[in-house]
DNA sequence: CAGTTACGCTACGACCCGTAGCGAAATCTG
DNA sequence: CAGATTTCGCTACGGGTCGTAGCGTAACTG
């Protein structure tokens, strides 16, 4: 990951791993239980068992600290073949709704989108860590759906790719929106309803 | 609005008025030059030329006021009949962008959303004063378009209502995310894009 | 007039920030 | 093994913000 400070040559007593790990489960946990807010540097060194300034080594603020540590959580999404793009769509809109459920990953998310709004490389940070990654999803459902015929091929690359775009903003942006803005449960319901519209369109059946 | 503190009785000294606009465009200010999380109280006291004090008397914190002081900038938006439900999505997906390029919007819109996720009165208070204010460009969009035939119509009440909210969630936070978490414009091409995905849907022509 | 409330101002303890300086520990090199 | 190098935990610090209390004054009511 090029998440951390400048780290090290090869020389001299080399940076603990484990301290690494205490410190991002310290930083998940302390979201838990504090919000974005009150969290606060100080106290995730000390939940990890870590001197404050070993924390500052690594990490240039809290921004850095919690995108690293919430990133994690993105990963755990999958998109299991469930034999239509109606279905696998849905699976994976109740997926995302699960994660961002979790108190660490819905407070942090948008805060450090918030911040990410006056700091260029932090949003740089935030798409290679979280947004770029999860697109793989996108790219794979459409091509089951496109290798079972649901979905026309199409040719032309960078179009494909703004249609993949969209697709995720879409696809992203409204159960975030649903679960965060609005405040209301992303259920099966819910899901059913979306995709029926994404898939069909306002005017569909 | 129930935005404010306890609020006054009758007797003594009433509040100012010019006070409050005062204290809301001096938020906006700051906001613009300092982002939310540079944001102090008493710096917004002083540049509205007012006792910190007397901020304190009128809002509970740094949250509430900024809902406040964000929350109108939302209400410039219009849904002009543009002769097709097409050309009034597009329309109403560029004036939100419009809203969400100012640097006071996006930055105090998603902190606010974050902090709500551990304040419920918080969160009560962001629908009310934003998100369910702005529904009515749903509601008026959808009435257009059966008027004209392209949308059939929705008898049951309580559907039309989940159908309006659904639309609601896929138009904001489709805009939202494509301009604040993947940090890509929001133009004329994308909103048409996102437009012909909307009415006709992934299988759509 | 007296009663009531808002205002500006000052001051305060509490907390967090981010950094500096120190001696000790861990690892690589010759 | 000795020396160089880097990290580690710890303590301490100035600077800033928070939210509140207290006071005298201003504005409005009956």
């Amino acid at each position: 990951m090029p998440s951390r400070l400048p780290s090290a040559p090869r020389t001299g007593r080399p940076r603990s791993a484990a301290a690494d790990a205490a410190i991002l489960e310290a930083t998940r946990a302390a979201l838990v239980e504090l919000g974005w807010s009150k969290l606060t540097l100080g106290d995730v060194a000390s939940r990890a068992g870590v001197a404050k300034t070993t924390l500052y080594r690594r990490w240039a603020g809290k921004n850095e600290l919690v995108v690293d540590a919430v990133a994690v959580l993105f990963d755990e999404l999958e998109l299991p073949d469930r034999g239509s793009l109606a279905a696998d769509i849905e699976g994976v809109v109740l997926q995302f709704a699960a994660i961002l459920d979790r108190p660490e990953a819905k407070t942090a998310l948008m805060a450090v989108v918030a911040e990410s709004t006056r700091d260029e490389p932090l949003r740089e940070r935030i798409r290679t860590s979280i947004v770029e990654r999860q697109k793989r999803l996108v790219l794979e459902g459409r091509s089951r759906a496109q290798a079972r015929g649901e979905l026309p091929l199409e040719k032309d690359p960078t179009a494909a790719a703004r249609t993949a775009d969209l697709i995720f903003d879409v696809v992203a942006g409204a159960v975030v929106h649903r679960a965060l803005v609005s405040a209301q449960p992303v259920d099966e319901e819910w899901a059913a309803r979306f995709t029926r519209l994404l898939v069909g369109g306002l005017a569909g059946d």
